[in-house]
DNA sequence: GCTGAAACTATTGTATACAAATATGGGTGG
DNA sequence: CCACCCATATTTGTATACAATAGTTTCAGC
Protein backbone atom coordinates (compact mmCIF):
# COMPACT_ATOMS: atom_id res chain seq x y z
CA UNK A 1 0.00 0.00 0.00
CA UNK A 2 0.72 3.68 -0.28
CA UNK A 3 1.56 6.05 2.00
CA UNK A 4 -2.22 7.54 2.43
CA UNK A 5 -3.86 4.55 2.68
CA UNK A 6 -0.61 2.98 4.69
CA UNK A 7 -1.29 5.87 7.05
CA UNK A 8 -4.76 5.49 7.56
CA UNK A 9 -4.09 1.78 8.09
CA UNK A 10 -1.51 2.24 11.19
CA UNK A 11 -3.49 5.13 12.91
CA UNK A 12 -6.85 3.09 12.72
CA UNK A 13 -5.13 0.53 13.97
CA UNK A 14 -3.65 2.51 16.46
CA UNK A 15 -7.39 4.23 17.71
CA UNK A 16 -8.45 0.67 18.18
CA UNK A 17 -5.17 -0.84 20.01
CA UNK A 18 -4.92 1.94 22.50
CA UNK A 19 -8.93 2.03 23.14
CA UNK A 20 -9.96 5.33 22.01
CA UNK A 21 -12.32 3.14 19.58
CA UNK A 22 -13.24 0.30 22.39
CA UNK A 23 -14.61 -2.87 20.96
CA UNK A 24 -17.94 -2.75 19.54
CA UNK A 25 -18.03 1.14 18.33
CA UNK A 26 -18.76 1.91 14.86
CA UNK A 27 -16.36 2.92 12.74
CA UNK A 28 -17.51 5.13 9.44
CA UNK A 29 -15.51 5.73 6.54
CA UNK A 30 -15.64 9.67 6.68
CA UNK A 31 -15.07 9.90 10.38
CA UNK A 32 -11.68 8.39 10.21
CA UNK A 33 -10.79 10.40 6.73
CA UNK A 34 -11.10 13.27 9.14
CA UNK A 35 -8.85 11.69 11.70
CA UNK A 36 -6.31 10.83 9.38
CA UNK A 37 -6.54 13.64 7.29
CA UNK A 38 -6.70 11.46 3.86
CA UNK A 39 -10.00 11.29 1.75
CA UNK A 40 -12.75 8.15 2.00
CA UNK A 41 -10.33 5.98 -0.77
CA UNK A 42 -7.74 4.82 0.78
CA UNK A 43 -9.47 4.96 4.45
CA UNK A 44 -11.52 2.19 2.73
CA UNK A 45 -8.66 -0.01 1.84
CA UNK A 46 -7.46 0.43 5.02
CA UNK A 47 -10.77 -1.02 6.72
CA UNK A 48 -10.98 -3.94 4.12
CA UNK A 49 -7.10 -4.89 5.40
CA UNK A 50 -8.47 -4.12 9.28
CA UNK A 51 -11.23 -6.61 8.38
CA UNK A 52 -9.25 -9.41 7.11
CA UNK A 53 -6.80 -9.43 10.05
CA UNK A 54 -10.21 -9.20 12.45
CA UNK A 55 -9.52 -5.96 13.44
CA UNK A 56 -13.01 -5.06 12.53
CA UNK A 57 -16.01 -6.77 11.67
CA UNK A 58 -18.66 -5.79 9.43
CA UNK A 59 -22.66 -5.98 10.26
CA UNK A 60 -25.37 -7.50 8.51
CA UNK A 61 -25.23 -5.09 6.00
CA UNK A 62 -21.88 -3.29 5.69
CA UNK A 63 -21.46 -1.01 8.76
CA UNK A 64 -18.04 -1.93 11.05
CA UNK A 65 -17.24 -1.91 14.57
CA UNK A 66 -14.18 -2.69 16.37
CA UNK A 67 -13.77 -5.90 16.94
CA UNK A 68 -14.03 -7.72 20.38
CA UNK A 69 -12.11 -10.00 21.42
CA UNK A 70 -12.84 -12.94 23.75
CA UNK A 71 -10.63 -14.82 25.99
CA UNK A 72 -11.08 -17.51 24.02
CA UNK A 73 -10.42 -15.63 20.46
CA UNK A 74 -7.22 -15.05 21.93
CA UNK A 75 -5.94 -18.33 23.08
CA UNK A 76 -7.19 -19.24 19.62
CA UNK A 77 -5.28 -16.68 17.77
CA UNK A 78 -2.38 -18.44 19.94
CA UNK A 79 -2.82 -21.65 19.30
CA UNK A 80 -2.78 -20.78 15.16
CA UNK A 81 -0.05 -18.72 15.56
CA UNK A 82 1.75 -21.92 17.06
CA UNK A 83 0.77 -23.94 14.29
CA UNK A 84 1.40 -21.93 11.30
CA UNK A 85 4.72 -21.14 13.51
CA UNK A 86 5.65 -23.94 14.08
CA UNK A 87 4.89 -25.47 10.58
CA UNK A 88 7.14 -22.41 9.33
CA UNK A 89 10.21 -23.41 11.34
CA UNK A 90 9.87 -26.87 10.42
CA UNK A 91 9.86 -25.81 6.92
CA UNK A 92 12.57 -23.52 7.40
CA UNK A 93 14.88 -26.14 9.16
CA UNK A 94 15.48 -27.55 5.49
CA UNK A 95 15.50 -24.51 3.74
CA UNK A 96 17.36 -21.85 5.65
CA UNK A 97 20.77 -20.93 3.58
CA UNK A 98 24.19 -20.09 5.19
CA UNK A 99 23.24 -16.09 5.30
CA UNK A 100 19.95 -17.09 6.80
CA UNK A 101 22.18 -18.57 9.78
CA UNK A 102 24.31 -16.27 10.21
CA UNK A 103 21.69 -13.56 10.08
CA UNK A 104 19.36 -15.53 12.94
CA UNK A 105 22.44 -15.81 15.20
CA UNK A 106 23.57 -12.52 14.80
CA UNK A 107 19.69 -11.59 15.51
CA UNK A 108 19.90 -14.01 18.70
CA UNK A 109 23.09 -12.47 19.73
CA UNK A 110 21.55 -8.80 19.68
CA UNK A 111 18.76 -10.09 21.03
CA UNK A 112 20.50 -12.07 24.19
CA UNK A 113 23.00 -8.42 24.73
CA UNK A 114 19.47 -6.64 25.33
CA UNK A 115 18.50 -8.48 27.57
CA UNK A 116 21.97 -9.13 29.32
CA UNK A 117 21.80 -5.73 31.72
CA UNK A 118 20.48 -5.40 34.95
CA UNK A 119 17.75 -3.29 33.28
CA UNK A 120 16.64 -5.38 29.72
CA UNK A 121 16.17 -3.20 27.15
CA UNK A 122 12.20 -3.71 26.09
CA UNK A 123 12.47 -2.16 23.31
CA UNK A 124 15.24 -3.34 21.28
CA UNK A 125 14.04 -7.21 22.60
CA UNK A 126 10.99 -6.68 20.94
CA UNK A 127 11.99 -4.99 17.49
CA UNK A 128 15.09 -7.74 17.35
CA UNK A 129 12.31 -10.47 18.23
CA UNK A 130 10.18 -9.52 15.53
CA UNK A 131 13.44 -9.54 13.59
CA UNK A 132 13.64 -13.57 14.37
CA UNK A 133 10.21 -14.44 13.45
CA UNK A 134 10.79 -12.86 10.58
CA UNK A 135 13.54 -14.36 9.60
CA UNK A 136 12.12 -17.69 10.24
CA UNK A 137 9.14 -16.89 7.94
CA UNK A 138 11.15 -15.91 5.15
CA UNK A 139 13.02 -19.02 5.64
CA UNK A 140 10.24 -21.32 5.64
CA UNK A 141 9.72 -19.51 1.78
CA UNK A 142 6.01 -20.06 1.65
CA UNK A 143 4.36 -16.58 0.65
CA UNK A 144 0.91 -18.30 1.89
CA UNK A 145 2.27 -19.13 5.61
CA UNK A 146 3.80 -15.75 5.29
CA UNK A 147 0.35 -13.92 4.52
CA UNK A 148 -1.47 -15.93 6.82
CA UNK A 149 1.17 -15.30 9.88
CA UNK A 150 1.14 -11.43 9.08
CA UNK A 151 -2.26 -11.45 10.18
CA UNK A 152 -1.78 -13.02 13.17
CA UNK A 153 1.18 -12.25 14.60
CA UNK A 154 1.20 -8.76 16.01
CA UNK A 155 -2.29 -8.47 17.23
CA UNK A 156 -1.82 -9.79 20.80
CA UNK A 157 0.97 -8.62 21.76
CA UNK A 158 0.98 -4.99 21.18
CA UNK A 159 -2.35 -4.58 23.20
CA UNK A 160 -0.02 -5.09 26.04
CA UNK A 161 1.86 -2.38 25.69
CA UNK A 162 2.64 -1.97 29.30
CA UNK A 163 5.23 -5.02 28.15
CA UNK A 164 5.53 -6.15 31.72
CA UNK A 165 8.20 -9.10 31.06
CA UNK A 166 10.02 -10.61 33.47
CA UNK A 167 13.76 -10.80 33.23
CA UNK A 168 13.93 -14.64 33.52
CA UNK A 169 11.11 -14.94 30.59
CA UNK A 170 13.47 -12.80 28.18
CA UNK A 171 16.31 -14.73 28.92
CA UNK A 172 14.25 -17.61 28.27
CA UNK A 173 13.25 -16.56 24.59
CA UNK A 174 16.84 -16.42 24.06
CA UNK A 175 17.43 -19.69 25.46
CA UNK A 176 14.65 -20.91 23.51
CA UNK A 177 15.82 -19.00 20.31
CA UNK A 178 19.30 -20.68 20.79
CA UNK A 179 17.62 -24.31 20.13
CA UNK A 180 16.11 -23.30 17.02
CA UNK A 181 18.94 -22.41 15.76
CA UNK A 182 20.24 -25.73 16.79
CA UNK A 183 17.26 -27.51 15.35
CA UNK A 184 18.27 -25.48 11.76
CA UNK A 185 21.74 -26.52 12.36
CA UNK A 186 20.85 -29.78 12.27
CA UNK A 187 18.57 -29.46 9.79
CA UNK A 188 15.56 -31.38 11.62
CA UNK A 189 12.09 -29.88 11.28
CA UNK A 190 10.51 -31.74 13.72
CA UNK A 191 12.80 -31.08 16.87
CA UNK A 192 12.39 -27.05 15.00
CA UNK A 193 8.75 -27.80 15.17
CA UNK A 194 8.52 -28.74 18.41
CA UNK A 195 10.78 -25.96 19.91
CA UNK A 196 8.54 -23.07 18.03
CA UNK A 197 5.63 -24.48 19.62
CA UNK A 198 6.79 -24.56 23.01
CA UNK A 199 8.27 -21.18 22.51
CA UNK A 200 4.86 -20.31 21.63
CA UNK A 201 3.01 -21.40 23.83
CA UNK A 202 4.93 -20.92 26.72
CA UNK A 203 4.20 -16.78 25.72
CA UNK A 204 1.02 -17.60 25.69
CA UNK A 205 0.51 -18.17 29.24
CA UNK A 206 3.11 -15.85 30.22
CA UNK A 207 0.69 -13.85 28.29
CA UNK A 208 -2.22 -15.21 29.90
CA UNK A 209 -1.12 -14.41 33.23
CA UNK A 210 0.05 -10.82 32.59
CA UNK A 211 -3.13 -9.56 31.65
CA UNK A 212 -5.33 -12.03 33.30
CA UNK A 213 -8.93 -10.35 32.80
CA UNK A 214 -8.25 -6.97 31.42
CA UNK A 215 -8.29 -8.16 27.43
CA UNK B 1 -18.87 -6.90 -1.17
CA UNK B 2 -21.15 -5.73 -3.06
CA UNK B 3 -22.82 -5.84 -6.58
CA UNK B 4 -20.02 -4.45 -8.68
CA UNK B 5 -16.65 -5.79 -6.48
CA UNK B 6 -18.18 -9.20 -6.42
CA UNK B 7 -18.96 -9.41 -9.83
CA UNK B 8 -15.51 -8.18 -10.70
CA UNK B 9 -14.31 -10.19 -8.39
CA UNK B 10 -15.84 -13.51 -10.11
CA UNK B 11 -15.15 -12.40 -13.16
CA UNK B 12 -11.39 -11.68 -12.71
CA UNK B 13 -11.00 -15.11 -10.95
CA UNK B 14 -12.69 -16.58 -13.68
CA UNK B 15 -10.42 -15.28 -16.01
CA UNK B 16 -7.39 -16.77 -14.28
CA UNK B 17 -9.02 -19.92 -13.37
CA UNK B 18 -9.51 -20.65 -16.94
CA UNK B 19 -6.38 -20.02 -18.95
CA UNK B 20 -7.18 -16.77 -20.56
CA UNK B 21 -4.98 -14.63 -18.10
CA UNK B 22 -2.25 -16.98 -17.82
CA UNK B 23 0.30 -17.19 -15.10
CA UNK B 24 3.03 -13.81 -15.41
CA UNK B 25 0.17 -11.88 -17.33
CA UNK B 26 -0.13 -8.20 -16.18
CA UNK B 27 -3.33 -6.91 -15.52
CA UNK B 28 -4.08 -3.24 -15.29
CA UNK B 29 -7.33 -1.97 -13.60
CA UNK B 30 -8.56 -0.05 -16.47
CA UNK B 31 -8.55 -2.89 -18.64
CA UNK B 32 -10.22 -5.00 -16.21
CA UNK B 33 -12.85 -1.96 -15.56
CA UNK B 34 -13.48 -2.59 -19.28
CA UNK B 35 -13.89 -5.88 -18.87
CA UNK B 36 -16.19 -5.97 -16.30
CA UNK B 37 -18.12 -3.27 -17.41
CA UNK B 38 -17.50 -1.28 -14.15
CA UNK B 39 -15.14 1.18 -12.82
CA UNK B 40 -11.73 0.87 -11.43
CA UNK B 41 -12.77 1.34 -8.01
CA UNK B 42 -14.61 -1.98 -7.31
CA UNK B 43 -11.81 -3.57 -9.81
CA UNK B 44 -9.23 -2.29 -7.25
CA UNK B 45 -11.24 -3.73 -4.09
CA UNK B 46 -11.42 -7.41 -5.77
CA UNK B 47 -7.50 -6.98 -6.63
CA UNK B 48 -6.84 -6.54 -3.11
CA UNK B 49 -8.79 -9.48 -2.71
CA UNK B 50 -7.29 -11.73 -5.47
CA UNK B 51 -4.04 -10.74 -4.19
CA UNK B 52 -4.23 -11.80 -0.49
CA UNK B 53 -5.85 -15.26 -2.03
CA UNK B 54 -2.62 -15.25 -3.85
CA UNK B 55 -4.22 -15.19 -7.39
CA UNK B 56 -2.46 -12.21 -8.12
CA UNK B 57 0.96 -11.03 -6.43
CA UNK B 58 2.36 -7.29 -6.84
CA UNK B 59 5.71 -6.45 -8.39
CA UNK B 60 8.15 -4.53 -7.13
CA UNK B 61 6.11 -1.34 -7.95
CA UNK B 62 2.43 -2.23 -7.43
CA UNK B 63 1.87 -3.45 -10.94
CA UNK B 64 -0.51 -6.79 -10.59
CA UNK B 65 0.46 -10.61 -12.50
CA UNK B 66 -1.42 -13.25 -12.59
CA UNK B 67 0.33 -15.80 -9.79
CA UNK B 68 1.70 -18.81 -11.26
CA UNK B 69 1.66 -21.57 -8.65
CA UNK B 70 4.76 -24.05 -8.74
CA UNK B 71 4.03 -27.76 -7.77
CA UNK B 72 5.57 -26.91 -4.67
CA UNK B 73 2.90 -23.95 -4.28
CA UNK B 74 0.38 -26.66 -4.60
CA UNK B 75 1.80 -29.48 -2.33
CA UNK B 76 2.20 -26.01 0.74
CA UNK B 77 -1.22 -25.30 -0.25
CA UNK B 78 -2.80 -28.72 0.79
CA UNK B 79 -0.44 -29.27 3.89
CA UNK B 80 -1.65 -25.82 5.17
CA UNK B 81 -5.05 -26.90 4.43
CA UNK B 82 -4.81 -30.29 5.49
CA UNK B 83 -3.82 -29.04 8.78
CA UNK B 84 -6.00 -25.98 9.70
CA UNK B 85 -8.89 -28.02 8.45
CA UNK B 86 -8.20 -31.24 10.78
CA UNK B 87 -7.36 -28.13 13.42
CA UNK B 88 -11.08 -27.13 12.68
CA UNK B 89 -12.01 -31.09 13.37
CA UNK B 90 -10.92 -31.19 16.26
CA UNK B 91 -12.53 -27.87 17.63
CA UNK B 92 -15.79 -28.73 15.83
CA UNK B 93 -15.75 -32.19 17.35
CA UNK B 94 -16.19 -31.09 20.99
CA UNK B 95 -18.35 -28.07 20.07
CA UNK B 96 -20.87 -29.41 17.16
CA UNK B 97 -24.51 -29.11 18.31
CA UNK B 98 -27.22 -31.69 17.90
CA UNK B 99 -28.61 -29.35 14.79
CA UNK B 100 -25.14 -29.40 13.29
CA UNK B 101 -24.80 -33.20 13.52
CA UNK B 102 -28.36 -33.58 12.47
CA UNK B 103 -27.21 -31.31 9.17
CA UNK B 104 -23.56 -33.31 8.79
CA UNK B 105 -25.18 -36.46 8.86
CA UNK B 106 -27.61 -35.29 6.28
CA UNK B 107 -25.22 -33.41 4.26
CA UNK B 108 -23.11 -37.07 3.82
CA UNK B 109 -26.16 -39.11 2.64
CA UNK B 110 -27.04 -36.27 0.04
CA UNK B 111 -22.85 -36.91 -0.93
CA UNK B 112 -23.56 -41.05 -0.82
CA UNK B 113 -26.56 -41.12 -2.82
CA UNK B 114 -24.53 -38.76 -5.82
CA UNK B 115 -22.56 -41.02 -5.67
CA UNK B 116 -24.44 -44.28 -5.65
CA UNK B 117 -25.58 -44.69 -9.01
CA UNK B 118 -23.86 -46.15 -11.49
CA UNK B 119 -22.83 -42.93 -12.95
CA UNK B 120 -22.07 -40.54 -10.36
CA UNK B 121 -23.05 -36.72 -10.15
CA UNK B 122 -19.98 -35.00 -10.03
CA UNK B 123 -21.43 -31.74 -9.94
CA UNK B 124 -23.34 -32.74 -6.69
CA UNK B 125 -21.20 -34.47 -5.54
CA UNK B 126 -18.50 -31.19 -5.16
CA UNK B 127 -21.23 -28.93 -4.09
CA UNK B 128 -22.22 -31.04 -1.40
CA UNK B 129 -19.55 -31.69 -0.67
CA UNK B 130 -18.29 -28.20 0.03
CA UNK B 131 -20.94 -27.94 2.18
CA UNK B 132 -19.70 -31.14 4.37
CA UNK B 133 -16.61 -29.03 4.96
CA UNK B 134 -18.36 -25.49 5.87
CA UNK B 135 -20.52 -27.36 8.12
CA UNK B 136 -17.48 -28.70 10.01
CA UNK B 137 -15.56 -25.29 9.54
CA UNK B 138 -18.92 -23.70 11.11
CA UNK B 139 -18.81 -25.92 14.19
CA UNK B 140 -15.27 -24.93 14.83
CA UNK B 141 -16.52 -21.58 15.94
CA UNK B 142 -13.20 -20.04 14.96
CA UNK B 143 -13.88 -16.87 12.02
CA UNK B 144 -9.98 -16.33 12.20
CA UNK B 145 -9.19 -20.25 11.03
CA UNK B 146 -12.70 -19.86 8.51
CA UNK B 147 -11.08 -16.56 7.08
CA UNK B 148 -7.43 -18.26 6.26
CA UNK B 149 -9.27 -21.34 4.98
CA UNK B 150 -11.57 -19.50 2.66
CA UNK B 151 -8.76 -18.48 0.82
CA UNK B 152 -7.17 -21.51 0.38
CA UNK B 153 -10.16 -24.42 0.10
CA UNK B 154 -11.43 -24.06 -3.61
CA UNK B 155 -8.47 -22.90 -5.37
CA UNK B 156 -6.49 -26.39 -6.34
CA UNK B 157 -10.13 -27.78 -6.86
CA UNK B 158 -11.15 -25.05 -9.35
CA UNK B 159 -8.39 -25.58 -11.49
CA UNK B 160 -9.05 -29.25 -12.24
CA UNK B 161 -12.34 -28.52 -13.87
CA UNK B 162 -12.18 -31.79 -15.70
CA UNK B 163 -12.73 -33.30 -12.61
CA UNK B 164 -11.95 -36.97 -13.06
CA UNK B 165 -12.84 -38.57 -9.59
CA UNK B 166 -12.71 -42.00 -10.21
CA UNK B 167 -15.84 -43.76 -8.38
CA UNK B 168 -13.90 -45.45 -5.72
CA UNK B 169 -12.40 -42.34 -4.62
CA UNK B 170 -15.64 -40.92 -4.18
CA UNK B 171 -17.11 -43.44 -1.81
CA UNK B 172 -13.89 -43.48 0.13
CA UNK B 173 -14.33 -39.66 0.39
CA UNK B 174 -17.95 -40.89 1.78
CA UNK B 175 -16.43 -43.03 4.07
CA UNK B 176 -13.83 -40.69 5.23
CA UNK B 177 -16.47 -38.36 6.07
CA UNK B 178 -18.75 -40.91 7.62
CA UNK B 179 -15.45 -41.92 10.29
CA UNK B 180 -15.18 -38.08 10.82
CA UNK B 181 -19.04 -37.83 12.25
CA UNK B 182 -18.51 -40.74 14.55
CA UNK B 183 -15.50 -38.81 16.05
CA UNK B 184 -17.60 -35.80 16.35
CA UNK B 185 -20.15 -38.27 17.85
CA UNK B 186 -17.29 -39.54 20.08
CA UNK B 187 -16.13 -35.77 20.79
CA UNK B 188 -12.66 -36.88 20.12
CA UNK B 189 -10.77 -34.25 18.77
CA UNK B 190 -7.90 -36.43 17.96
CA UNK B 191 -9.72 -38.50 16.06
CA UNK B 192 -11.36 -36.12 14.31
CA UNK B 193 -8.13 -34.34 13.59
CA UNK B 194 -6.81 -37.30 12.21
CA UNK B 195 -9.39 -38.10 10.08
CA UNK B 196 -9.50 -35.15 8.55
CA UNK B 197 -5.82 -34.94 7.94
CA UNK B 198 -6.31 -38.48 6.24
CA UNK B 199 -8.78 -36.66 4.28
CA UNK B 200 -7.31 -33.88 3.16
CA UNK B 201 -3.51 -35.27 2.21
CA UNK B 202 -5.41 -38.45 0.15
CA UNK B 203 -7.35 -35.70 -1.74
CA UNK B 204 -4.07 -34.15 -2.35
CA UNK B 205 -2.43 -37.29 -3.48
CA UNK B 206 -5.37 -38.34 -5.87
CA UNK B 207 -5.28 -34.75 -7.30
CA UNK B 208 -1.24 -35.06 -7.60
CA UNK B 209 -1.82 -38.14 -9.78
CA UNK B 210 -4.86 -36.66 -12.23
CA UNK B 211 -3.04 -33.94 -12.78
CA UNK B 212 0.70 -34.80 -12.93
CA UNK B 213 2.16 -32.35 -15.17
CA UNK B 214 -0.19 -29.45 -16.36
CA UNK B 215 -0.99 -27.18 -12.94
C1' DG C 1 -50.19 4.71 23.96
C1' DC C 2 -48.75 1.80 20.37
C1' DT C 3 -48.03 0.34 15.48
C1' DG C 4 -46.79 1.27 10.90
C1' DA C 5 -45.59 3.89 7.04
C1' DA C 6 -43.40 7.62 4.81
C1' DA C 7 -40.06 11.22 4.70
C1' DC C 8 -35.63 12.18 5.98
C1' DT C 9 -30.79 11.41 7.42
C1' DA C 10 -26.65 8.96 7.55
C1' DT C 11 -23.56 5.71 5.47
C1' DT C 12 -21.74 2.92 2.09
C1' DG C 13 -20.97 1.92 -3.10
C1' DT C 14 -19.56 3.53 -7.65
C1' DA C 15 -17.88 6.60 -11.16
C1' DT C 16 -14.89 10.06 -12.71
C1' DA C 17 -11.16 13.50 -12.67
C1' DC C 18 -6.80 14.57 -11.49
C1' DA C 19 -2.06 13.84 -9.25
C1' DA C 20 1.93 11.01 -8.52
C1' DA C 21 4.80 7.47 -9.72
C1' DT C 22 6.75 4.15 -12.92
C1' DA C 23 7.91 2.08 -17.21
C1' DT C 24 9.18 2.80 -22.11
C1' DG C 25 11.42 4.56 -26.13
C1' DG C 26 14.46 7.45 -28.59
C1' DG C 27 18.27 10.07 -28.84
C1' DT C 28 22.92 11.51 -27.46
C1' DG C 29 27.55 10.97 -25.90
C1' DG C 30 31.12 7.92 -25.16
C1' DC D 1 27.81 -0.50 -30.65
C1' DC D 2 26.59 0.17 -25.90
C1' DA D 3 25.27 2.85 -21.84
C1' DC D 4 22.86 6.43 -19.98
C1' DC D 5 19.53 10.07 -19.61
C1' DC D 6 15.54 12.70 -20.64
C1' DA D 7 10.77 13.13 -22.69
C1' DT D 8 6.66 10.72 -23.17
C1' DA D 9 3.12 7.44 -22.22
C1' DT D 10 1.07 4.23 -19.19
C1' DT D 11 -0.43 2.86 -14.74
C1' DT D 12 -1.51 3.30 -10.09
C1' DG D 13 -2.97 6.44 -6.02
C1' DT D 14 -6.13 9.90 -4.13
C1' DA D 15 -9.87 13.11 -3.94
C1' DT D 16 -14.43 14.33 -4.85
C1' DA D 17 -19.16 14.03 -6.58
C1' DC D 18 -23.07 11.45 -7.04
C1' DA D 19 -26.11 7.19 -6.54
C1' DA D 20 -28.02 3.56 -3.84
C1' DT D 21 -29.12 1.63 0.36
C1' DA D 22 -29.84 1.15 5.24
C1' DG D 23 -31.27 3.32 9.51
C1' DT D 24 -34.05 6.87 12.11
C1' DT D 25 -37.47 9.95 13.21
C1' DT D 26 -41.98 11.80 12.91
C1' DC D 27 -46.68 11.66 12.50
C1' DA D 28 -51.16 9.59 11.28
C1' DG D 29 -54.38 6.14 12.47
C1' DC D 30 -56.08 2.76 15.40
Amino acid sequence: MSKAADHAYAEIRSLILSGDAPPGAPLTEEALADICGVSRTPVREALRRLESELYVVRSDSQRLFVADWSRDDLAEMFTLRAMLEAHAAARAAVRIDPAGMEAIAACNARIASAVAGPTPEVGAFLSENRRFHEIVIAAAASPRLASMLAALVEQPVVRRTAARYGKDELSRSVHEHGELIKAFAARDPEWARAVMTGHIRRAFHAFSAAAPLSV
